[in-house]
DNA sequence: TCAGAGTATGCAAACGCTTGCATGGAGAAA
DNA sequence: TTTCTCCATGCAAGCGTTTGCATACTCTGA
């Protein structure tokens, strides 16, 4: 690999002045940029990035990335792979690397706090935290800039970013309602998890400001799984039930699985739009996320703390949803 | 942070000292060890990687991970996050980081090329090759070490792991014919895809092997989604058929829609033990690729070729797969 | 013609670490 | 006591950059 010791050889000049033509410095001649280049061109430089690192004050433009030890159903997994995406995008396009850590125990897997104490990493992105979380602490022990997809559990995070979930069911049910379907049950998952305890709101705020009575048989809580969103749905059925809406797309297509048995079908929606819901029949009216934006923002803030380094701010920026129209909500029926 | 000159002033030795007691030199007294220790402990000393890859001729001990630009379907996300996780395990245990790249046009995403020229790499691993791919001439061109999970199309691969996709489903037909099942159809993907022909290959052997003839009747070769699978067993049925296999879990599931919607039955299987198997009903007999594993060893022959340098080796390892016994091949049926 | 200002370039130290070579001291052998 | 080994340690160069400071050159204006 050809240094800046070569190309000022050929260049006939020092490596200061080729160092300062790399960077794009003005203070060098016209003629002499051009000499350089050309010198650059003949011996193939590319800067060292190690090297550059050393004399940048060991800032390396990596960004080390946390993702959970596990993953868990069909929703995790897209989720990572588009919010991975999304960060990818954006580093690149700021001239960063993304390095890849897991959530966890010690020694089991590449750890975000091994990155940081042998230098590797300029900042870091969580794509998951845990109650108490390990690596949060660490970072902010060790003033390590850092950026959260998802809600901050507690007021400790400097830069966050995630849906409007209120804001987003509360447009599913007002969709459903301005096509004049009243009755809207919900499928609700876990609320230990905010975003579902958001939903649950949402659909709240879309009836009380439609004027519906929230009616507490309409409702059932359970966790996220298929098996439970059939059940949730045989709970639900004969209560005279305009639409269903639902705080994940396997929950749809278990109560959809319920009425395909029972020859019922009603509006349905999920939510997160993973593939399933082009996959598996009938296609399914859902909410996308926008897990890439959510990566891409998470990223673009993050950097922007590394470059123009504003120490105090607490920003939390929410990524707009979309409704994906499909035909689980075309026809009426009831149930 | 801490550097060498800080532990050797405490220790009131060298630096020199200092830093054979971190590489664990054998040269140094026992006493001095000790008080070495001591004082890195007390200033709370970590190695700084980026100094220590400059001094190292420029081994950062960082992998470079191509992953796919697009992921679609529901068993791309799962594989790649699951081969990540493997790669990721094995880079920890012998002191290796994971940095993403992404395949495809230049300044798109973050890419493999960049890397190299910047020597963050030391090799890469490639989830995912295309046609005549670039990443692949390049590693070449620039003799990067490299490791590939999948069959290579060309010769030119120096390491590759996959698995046995000809024996994988092999197996599976003969645990069917074990069951006394004969008249055996095959919903096939795509032939342009490698694992699917073999998989076509597996079904054909276990057939021969077991005098029975091979029906082209009761083959059905479609692309992989869902409908296909649907449409296949559409086609499949009244042909008096014991059992279906498949080569993807999605079409599986397309097959028992149709099944479902004719209340017919039959046992089924599908490949690559997506999440979606445990997921909807009948759960789903398939067959476990061990991505995780396949990352694994992928990583563990990169990192192997890395440290001991064998430099003609083209060695090709197999991962076995493992068939997933579930309720949708435990009950006998026909159609 | 010359001082002064500005512009273009070079020198060398620094970033934190590794490592070949030099050196000093302890112990063994004579 | 002297010489020789061997072990433990230190010195300093080097890895490829960046950058503050010094310097040399070119203009300008008096």
């Amino acid at each position: 690999m050809a240094t800046l010791n070569d190309v000022a050889k050929v260049a006939k000049v020092s490596i200061s002045t080729v160092s300062r033509v790399v960077s794009g410095s003005n203070l060098i001649s016209k003629a002499t940029v051009e000499k350089v280049k050309r010198a650059m061109d003949e011996v193939n430089y590319h800067p060292n990035a190690v090297a550059k690192s050393l004399a940048n004050n060991m800032r390396t433009k990596i960004i080390g990335l946390v993702l959970p030890r596990d993953t868990y159903g069909v929703f995790h997994n897209q989720f990572f792979m588009d919010a991975m995406s999304g960060i990818t995008r954006c580093a690149q396009e700021h001239g960063y690397y993304i390095m890849n850590a897991y959530q966890g125990k010690e020694n089991n897997h590449t750890n975000i706090r091994d990155m940081i104490k042998s230098g590797w990493i300029d900042g870091a992105i969580l794509t998951t935290v845990e109650d108490d979380d390990q690596n949060v602490k660490y970072l902010e022990k060790k003033e390590v800039p850092y950026a959260l997809i998802g809600t901050p559990a507690n007021g400790n995070h400097a830069i966050s970013v995630d849906n409007d979930n209120i804001k987003a069911m509360d447009d599913v049910c007002q969709m459903l309602i301005d096509k004049g379907l009243k009755r809207l049950a919900l499928i609700c998952g876990d609320r230990k998890f905010i975003y579902n305890k958001h939903r649950y709101t949402g659909y709240e705020n879309a009836l009380n400001r439609n004027g519906i009575t929230v009616d507490e048989d309409l409702i059932v809580v359970c966790e996220d799984d298929f098996m439970h969103g059939y059940n949730a749905m045989k709970k639900l059925s004969n209560m005279h039930i305009d639409a269903v809406v639902t705080t994940d797309d396997i929950l749809a297509f278990g109560a959809i699985q319920y009425m395909n048995e029972n020859n019922a079908t009603v509006p349905i929606t999920g939510f997160n739009n993973t593939m399933i819901t082009e996959t598996f029949y009938p296609h399914l009216t859902s909410v996308d996320i926008r897990a890439e934006q959510l990566g891409y923002e998470a990223c673009r803030m993050l950097i922007d703390r590394l470059e123009n380094g504003r120490s105090d701010d607490r920003i939390m920026k929410q990524v707009e949803t979309r409704i994906v129209h499909r035909k689980s909500t075309e026809s009426s029926g009831r149930v």
